[in-house]
RNA sequence: GGACCCGUGGUGUAGCGGCCUAACAUGCGGCCCUGUCAAGGCCGAGAUCGCCGGUUCGAAUCCGGUCGGGUCCGCCA
């Protein structure tokens, strides 16, 4: 398996091996001297094993070893022995045998690294990002990169596994203003043309439907020219995926087969709510003020607005009478808050949008939980309204009711904050647990109130559902797409949907979306074309690989996840990219640079 | 475009107006040491505290700017 240099891996020897004679090649982790005898944890990318050069078995070795020091790439040879008892190592998987020298060379001396590879903890990313491939040496990096080869391979297999085919589409494509900023690549035959790259293989994967592959995917890469976030790069990776002649649940439901079979693979351990629920965007925004809750505890948001519609409560009376809602949801055990965690707590609620937060405290010994409440609103509700809203959100002596009111969505999405700060100051999320749920019939169209027109809320190729069709020209924003996201505690992991397959839909959307003739030709009209000639019903989803392997990896950034991600000012450190390039470059492209005014 | 956090020997931290001639751990160099595995013992080198300017008798420490890294808002069909 190995040439000439390595007969094993070092992580690889167990008990079985001893007395075989092998070959190392690997680094040096630690170098432990006694001045006689000589340990060297030698490590690979599949562990470490202890090499132990006694000057009796092997001066030359011995020698050798006195000149190693971290990092330095050696090549041992030698004997697989038992370690002598009494001195095995039960940390090391490798800890019950050693390699006795028999020889041993320096293939490559090493300067002492910048920062630590046999530790795991925090460096400073700037320094990572400069020296990554020293920091990919390190455990957390390593397993990282080799569990995304992992699932990668076991959605290959699986896909396989299930007829679908794996092909590749350009990364030169055509621009498309709408949506996310694109990469431009300049052309050199054509002056002042430019491709892009793709933000996803979407119009190509249709045309891919239309050809007949049926069942097609990909592990693409997608670029996108906006800012960076913990979880947004300018290059990612997508599973992109297509079926024809396929409905919203046959999708979902190989995706669910997936990832369940997934998730056995590399996460054995882990815990799924099984089946994966499935909820309509409204009602996960109802209840979670999310479009990607996090389903790992409850504290359900709910409407109280019939309960205190008579209330004296000017706080409430004047929502209400604004057309708006009264909601809340009930945090366990914290009704002994002191004043300052209330004001932190309000001062989230107004960041996010809310001009206050109402907090109910149920301290009472009382017969009731209602009846000793210790809140600003108190004294304006009677026993009556107090009991309603206690049983609604399941409130007891102890708890802590928090209330937003104002209008939708604002109170929601403000309750959906504070029910994820509360559910991670109380330690609610079971760690073994993934909470994989679909959310599904997302609105087709939203209302852009700067731009006054309607907006796709996934892409222009969503096809509506066939009851709501009348709704298009009467009231577009009630009308639900076949289109669903896959989430998991609380992160956005993929987005699809059942596409439009017939020109004169297809036609219908683009107009309603306030695209002009010429543009819809210009930009559209090989598509449009393509429907023409016999495109099947198909549809797709398209998991974000570095969030999945990021989720699984229990890592808060995809920059873990990636071999060279780039900094949130979207530099390439190690490279140096983006850089300057020649005049010459620069002419063969017909462009020139326009200086930038300075400011001041 | 905006808000916030961080920047002190190679690395990670402490110090947050004078006691700093900057501390601790680890790493690095030398010597000793034959069963360690975060090896151990002794000795040593290593920092004008990101950079520029200001306040002050005095700045790592306070203020302004700037550069770099990060988190978030905007943006991301």
């Amino acid at each position: 398996m190995f040439g000439l240099l390595k007969s094993h891996y070092c992580g690889e020897l167990r008990a079985e091996h001893v007395g075989q004679r092998v070959a190392m090649a690997g680094w040096v982790h630690r170098r432990r001297d006694h001045g006689g005898l000589i340990f060297i944890d030698l490590r690979d990318r599949e562990g470490m094993v202890q090499v132990a050069f006694d000057p009796k078995a092997s001066p030359q070795g011995h020698a050798v070893a006195e000149e190693m020091r971290s990092e330095y790439v050696v090549r041992v040879e030698g004997q697989v022995r038992r370690r002598p008892p009494g001195t095995e190592n039960p940390k090391l998987a490798t800890g019950d045998v050693e390699v006795v020298a028999e020889a041993a060379e320096i293939l490559n001396p090493s300067q002492p690294p910048p920062f630590y590879i046999y530790e795991d903890g925090e460096v400073e990313e700037s320094l990572r990002f400069k020296y990554r491939y020293l920091d990919l040496r390190r455990a957390r990096m390593r397993d990282n990169i080799l569990l995304r080869h992992r699932v990668v391979k076991f959605i290959r297999d699986f896909l396989d596994a299930r007829g679908f085919v794996e092909i590749e589409t350009p990364v030169l494509i055509k621009s498309t203003p709408e949506g996310a900023r694109d990469y431009l690549v300049p052309s050199r035959v054509y002056p002042g043309k430019f491709y892009a790259l793709p933000q996803s293989p979407q119009q190509l994967k249709q045309l891919l439907m239309v050809a007949g592959f049926e069942r097609y995917f990909q592990i693409a890469r997608c670029f996108r020219d906006e800012d960076l976030r913990a979880d947004r790069q300018p290059e990612h990776t997508q599973l992109d995926l297509e079926m024809s002649f396929v409905e919203e649940k046959d999708i979902l439901d190989l995706m669910e087969e997936l990832i369940t079979a997934l998730m056995a693979e590399v996460k054995p351990s882990s815990r799924m709510l099984k089946p994966f629920p499935r909820l309509p965007y409204k009602e996960a925004m109802a209840c979670y003020g999310s479009d990607k809750p996090d389903l790992r505890f409850g504290m359900e948001i709910n409407d109280l607005s019939d309960l205190v519609a008579d209330s004296e409560f000017t706080v409430f009376r004047a929502a209400l009478g604004e057309g708006g809602r009264v909601k809340g949801f009930c945090a366990p055990g914290c009704a002994g808050y002191s004043r300052h965690q209330l004001e932190e707590l309000t001062g989230l609620a107004r960041s996010a949008g809310a001009s206050g937060l109402v907090t109910m405290a149920l301290v009472g010994e009382g017969s009731s939980p209602w009846s000793t409440v210790r809140s600003a609103a108190a004294k304006f509700l009677t026993q009556d309204q107090m009991a309603g809203i206690t049983q609604r959100l399941e409130a007891g002596t102890g708890d802590l009711i928090l209330l937003v009111a104002g209008q939708s969505p604002t109170v929601e999405k403000v309750l959906g904050h504070l029910r994820l700060e509360m559910g991670h100051r109380l330690g609610l999320a079971d760690p073994d647990l993934f909470a994989f749920a679909f959310i599904t019939e997302f609105p087709l169209l939203e209302w852009n109130s700067d731009g006054e027109r309607w907006e796709p809320s996934h892409h222009p190729f969503t096809a509506p559902y066939e009851k709501d069709l009348a709704l298009l020209d009467t009231d577009p924003g009630r009308v639900r797409a076949k289109c669903y996201d896959l989430v998991c505690n609380g992160l956005e992991l993929a987005s699809g949907s059942i596409r439009i397959h017939k020109r004169p839909l297809q036609e219908r959307i683009f107009r309603l979306l306030g695209y002009r003739e010429e543009d819809i030709q210009e930009r559209f009209g090989h598509l449009l074309e393509a429907f023409e000639y016999g495109a099947p019903p198909h549809g797709g989803i398209a998991p974000g690989i570095d969030r999945l392997v990021m989720l699984l990896a229990g890592e808060d950034t995809i920059r873990e996840v990636m071999a060279f991600p780039k900094t949130q000012s979207a530099q390439d450190l190690l490279m140096g990219a983006p850089s300057s390039v020649t005049e010459e470059q620069l002419r063969e492209l017909h462009l020139a640079i326009r200086p930038e005014r300075r400011q001041r």
